[in-house]
DNA sequence: GCGACAG
DNA sequence: ATCTTGTCGC
């Protein structure tokens, strides 16, 4: 259904680059990069388990969904980068890399401090995921190319970007107290580069507590790459199966604070 | 100058 | 992100 990915090396996040230089590249990512369904994966059912049913061979293979996170060894300078390979609500692979950090946290550069990291670990996949979740956000940025669409741009993935905190945008209503299920677009504003009205992404309720007492924030979801906002939302929504995270994000985080600690001991 | 700012 | 124990509540 898809054509061959074209794979971008060219613009792979240079840490060595000058500030003017990354925004400029996270321009030309903007440019490269698709805010709309381009891919196969038949949201709807990413999570259901596959049943012992009696034709396999009727059924198209469930779709392979990878979560990708950090950790950091901060007395080291290093960044621990561990992916969760997921198939109907199973585990089918995890790895992680340890690379060097170049540079600090800057807000709008993620991409520049960790996707070096990311693309280290993602060289070891055995697998090929059809579609990738990152920690941090993808249009949802001031030059529509957060860290999940800079990725995705770079290796032609379909992705999504997951976040905790709004970057930018204007959220079109209250996105407090949300009930679950429950998503509100992320309008673009004066500090984001694209045209009033484009919705950026959409705040995501996966879940919520009955009693009025405490409240949980919803998450930011937008698309990285090949994906349209309504189907990063609505994924995220599906992979949430137990916890405000979706899954293979959620194992991910768990993963690299694991094998964090590990190196520690 | 002031404010805003993913992980 | 990370530094960190206990504690409130289902």
């Amino acid at each position: 259904m898809r054509q061959p990915r074209t794979p971008r090396p060219d613009l792979e996040p240079d840490a060595d680059l000058e500030r003017e230089e990354m925004e400029a590249m996270q321009r030309e990512i903007a440019a490269a990069a698709i805010f709309e369904d381009d891919h196969d994966v038949a949201v709807g059912s990413l999570s259901n388990p596959l049943e012992a049913a009696s034709s396999d061979r009727d059924r198209p293979e469930p779709p392979l969904v990878a979560g990708v996170d950090q950790s950091f060894l901060l007395e080291s300078e290093r960044a621990l980068s561990a992916v969760v390979v997921m198939q109907a609500g199973e585990v089918v692979e995890r790895v992680h890399a340890v690379t060097p950090l170049e540079i600090p946290y800057i807000p709008g550069l993620l991409a520049f401090r960790e996707g070096g990291p990311i693309l280290a670990a993602l060289e070891g996949l055995s697998t090929e995921p059809d579609l990738f979740l990152f920690d941090g956000s993808g249009r949802i940025h001031f030059r529509q190319a957060g860290i999940a669409t800079h990725i995705g741009v770079v290796l032609d993935v379909p992705s999504v970007g997951i976040a905790k905190s709004l970057l930018c945008g204007e959220p079109r209503g209250d996105v407090d107290d949300l009930p679950a299920g429950t998503t509100v677009p992320i309008d673009a504003n004066s500090r984001v580069d694209a045209p009033a009205g484009t919705v950026l992404g959409y705040a995501v309720q996966t879940r919520q507590y009955d009693s009025p007492d405490r409240a949980i924030n919803p998450l930011y979801v937008s698309p990285g790459h090949r994906v349209g906002p309504e189907t990063a939302a609505d994924g995220a929504l599906e992979l949430a199966t137990t916890y405000k995270l979706p899954e293979p994000i959620r194992l991910a985080d768990a993963y690299a604070d694991e094998a964090k600690r590990t190196l520690e001991e």
